[in-house]
DNA sequence: TTTGATGTACTCATTAGAGTTACAACAAAG
DNA sequence: CTTTGTTGTAACTCTAATGAGTACATCAAA
């Protein structure tokens, strides 16, 4: 299975949060129009990154924003606010090994460790990646095509 | 999302046609037991494994055993072989962001590079593991505990 | 011809994701 | 204190993937 889209959704989020602030109320329906999702869908995700203490969300007068510098939030960051599953649990192990066959009951033993040691070579790299080093990005090409 | 536990099964199921073979006649009814699964889910995946060339099956007579030395086998080649996403398709983006936004217009041109390198890092690490690694592993557990 | 496997077509249940509608709760402006 | 525009959230549907299971045709060798 792909990691859910929500991730790529979040970091759209984020880089139109900071890259339209000033010239837009960053409405949910802004960013809805921007990702081309459903409005719901947006929200449900800010209150997946106010959970993680990644935006705050104006409720009635509207509007949503960082509550930290882009510099301080990386890609693992916003990928554990909105990944439902366990920290440590990239991989789905099946939960049943026979203990009575030798490989069954020691199958465990031997790949949880390799399986922790992927996933921690993933979120390393995901960790090096700032929402800073992104909205350069995005500001350079918007620069080039607009 | 979670990545399909039919990976683990996958190295589990191979670990038991190294470790048993001589024993017993790897059949898919040994490998369920082994795994604790329907004997079906594991002949399908035997499929898998077969069609990327890791195993040989043997239809009529019954019994399956390894295509290539374990030296050869790494973890990526066993994922390659029964993860159905495409290569390169760790991540699901949301496919049709607003081209009139400067953000949505410019999102994949400042992310897939970077979901590439963070699935590059996570592919690097399975490459480095091979099956022969977890036989030596399960080897010497096997030992400790029976 | 018998035997014990595999290969595969079905059906079914469960789960996660995503989309949509609807509406109560809310904050600020008038 | 009422209007206005939002957010927060419940309820529902739809889709796709996974995994479990049954049944049976196919097959190879004894």
């Amino acid at each position: 299975m792909q990691i859910s889209s929500r991730f790529t959704v979040a970091v759209h989020v984020l880089l139109c949060m900071e890259l339209l602030k000033g010239e837009h109320k960053i409405t949910s329906d802004l960013l809805a129009s921007s990702v081309a999702v459903n409005p719901v869908v947006i929200r449900r995700l800010l209150q997946q990154l106010k959970a993680a203490g990644i935006v705050r969300v104006a409720r009635g007068t509207g509007g949503a924003e960082l509550m930290k510098p882009a510099e301080s939030i990386t890609l693992l960051d916003i990928y554990h606010a909105v990944e439902c599953v366990e920290e440590g649990e990239l991989f789905h192990f099946h939960e049943n090994p026979n203990p009575l066959c030798p490989v069954g009951r020691n199958i465990h033993g031997v790949l949880d460790g390799r399986l922790a040691q992927i996933q921690r070579a993933m979120e390393r790299e995901m960790e090096s990646i700032t929402l800073q080093k992104l909205l350069e990005d995005t500001r350079e090409k918007i620069c080039c095509n607009s």
